[in-house]
DNA sequence: AGCGCTCTTTTGAGTGACTCAAAAGATCAC
DNA sequence: GTGATCTTTTGAGTCACTCAAAAGAGCGCT
């Protein structure tokens, strides 16, 4: 039922090519984050438990750790979010969008190439290597939920 | 020895008005986070401790919370940072550049109004508040201590 | 297919930022 | 000054994450 962009093979390629090792954690991984973008190491272990219930919260972090120093995933750190999550739509300097009242995370796309986000007004003579852009909003239903509470109120 | 662009009877009032009560660990932090930007509340803490030696960690906790809730602090969250920092520089939504070497922070100032930053390309229909932008690069110190390493290798 | 070196996972313990709650203390309106 | 209320302190606890050593699995080789 799931709808994986990366068939197994290909992330078994992958992780070789990386010199990695394939294993069953972390195809597991893998296969979750790829269908559940920006989770959290929490939640990619309780998203594989019913599959791999060994798998420990110690191997998914180590899991996410080296996967992430290979390329193979991306880590995300938003504000006021006490963990950091993952996902394996890389190299390709997307951002996000959060809604600051559920929390909801969706991406956005980067203007590749003439990037405003890539041009700060002042570098402080600092060589840029790249911008990480947050959009903090408010999603369609939390707005129609919070204009539903106002009018009964 | 410091230069503080607030004086502390501006902060008095600055606290009053936001329905707070003037308090030494306020004025301390308050004081310390105008000379000191972007602190942690440890530093914020280290940084007091020899004026307010009985102020715990748990106050500055306190502290740095309610302030940022009443607009007297802003919170900011950078990548790769395990704690908070804070600053009294609020409301004109700047950004920052950070060292990836160093961990050095700069201001960066925003180009309001017609924010490329606040114009994401897809808002998924979220109505966006605010944009946080945070620029990753090498500082010239870094950059140089790199190109002299590379010289001797 | 089996052996064995090497990498990975597990197990166990620990750190550090931050939170919650109740008691002691300070602020400020009166 | 006095008292109600807000703050700070004290004490304990949570959670993400880290470090390290032992157990286990992958895979190159024969
Ligand atoms: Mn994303
Ligand atoms: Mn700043
Ligand atoms: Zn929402
Ligand atoms: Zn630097």
């Amino acid at each position: 039922m799931s709808t994986l962009t990366q068939p197994r093979a290909a992330w078994r390629d992958r992780l070789r090519a990386a010199g990695l090792r394939v294993t069953a954690g972390r195809l597991a991984a893998l296969d979750y984050l790829d269908d559940h973008p920006h989770s959290t190491a929490a939640e990619v272990l309780e998203g594989v438990a019913p599959a791999l219930p060994s798998l420990s919260a110690q191997s998914v972090h180590n899991i996410v750790h080296d996967l992430t120093a290979v390329g193979l995933l991306r880590r995300v750190d938003l504000p006021d979010s006490d963990a950091a999550r993952y996902e394996t739509r890389t190299h390709d300097n997307h951002h996000h969008v959060q809604c600051v009242v559920c929390g909801r995370i969706e991406d956005v796309d980067c203007v590749v190439g003439h990037a405003p986000c890539l041009t700060p007004s002042q570098t402080h003579g600092m060589r840029i290597l790249e911008a990480a852009v947050t959009f903090r909003g408010i999603c369609p239903e939390c707005e129609a939920r919070t204009r539903d509470a106002a009018q009964e109120g």
